[in-house]
DNA sequence: TCGCAAACTTGACTCAGTCCAGATTTTGAC
DNA sequence: GTCAAAATCTGGACTGAGTCAAGTTTGCGA
């Protein structure tokens, strides 16, 4: 890795090849599981471990870089799509996951009319479903 | 078993000991895991293997008597309120979850505003947080 | 009462994810 | 530049939840 990288930062986590390499996959394929994107980033770097990538999602998605959605019976999965109020169509067929914008306009979810005496820091809305190529099929 | 409830069917599934206490387990403590509720039979009519739960569990989930919710990071839990719209507050600390009714009064998050195609038959809403014992912890 | 199908048991297996110990790399101080 | 400490990475063993498959038991209908 070259100085000028070495030396960035993003989010206060120092930038590696690694991380970058992780983040590009996750940029290319919204929606992957960490197998997947292990995958995607031996094909750009050429190796890495499973648990490098753990790490690094864990780390990435701790700083809010990534989001972890993790869908029932389905392995979790991550985006970078964060900061949004935006929701998530799944397929209980396939698994396919795609985004769809906030039902009620903005952040109405986001607010429970009795919050029982929880700190509540994040809504997760999915729509359950069968994908249009499962309909098909 | 009696003849009596042997002959008993609901939903057109007929009525076995097993299922009549995976019922009642399932009713007596809402939100547990299959462990949970494995355990709790167990106490009722004294012994049931792991797979007859998950038997029971995934056919009365199928036939609507019982909801599966499945929580990121937990196994999934099993609760006997079906048929209305409410959702779920889940502790991130120890997984302690509590129904909440919808936000929106009668399922406004049912509908999203694009299904991309997919056919949905199901909006599921989780609140995370911190639940009043681990904010006090 | 016989035979068949549904219900149940047992045990092996899969899959996602975590833990751990040791190796390697990076960083910062001198 | 060199060295020690900290951060990061690797590989392998392990865990927990759930599924699969094959065999056994139960009980209903003919």
């Amino acid at each position: 890795m070259s100085d000028a990288v070495r030396q960035l930062r993003i989010h206060d986590i120092p930038v590696t090849a690694q991380r970058l390499a992780v983040m590009r996959a996750v940029s290319r394929q919204p929606h992957a599981t960490a197998d997947a994107i292990a995958e995607d980033v031996r094909g750009e770097i050429g190796a890495i471990s499973r648990q490098a990538v753990y790490n690094v999602l864990g780390l990435l998605s701790e700083k809010g870089l990534l989001r972890r959605i993790q869908p029932a019976g389905s392995p979790a999965r991550y985006e970078d799509r964060t900061g949004d109020n935006h929701h998530h169509l799944v397929c209980r067929n396939c698994g396919k996951t795609v985004d769809v914008d906030c039902a009620v306009g903005h952040a109405p979810c986001l607010h429970a009319i009795d919050d029982a005496g929880f700190r509540i820091d994040e809504a997760e809305v999915v729509y359950w479903g069968t994908c249009p190529d499962c309909l098909k099929g």
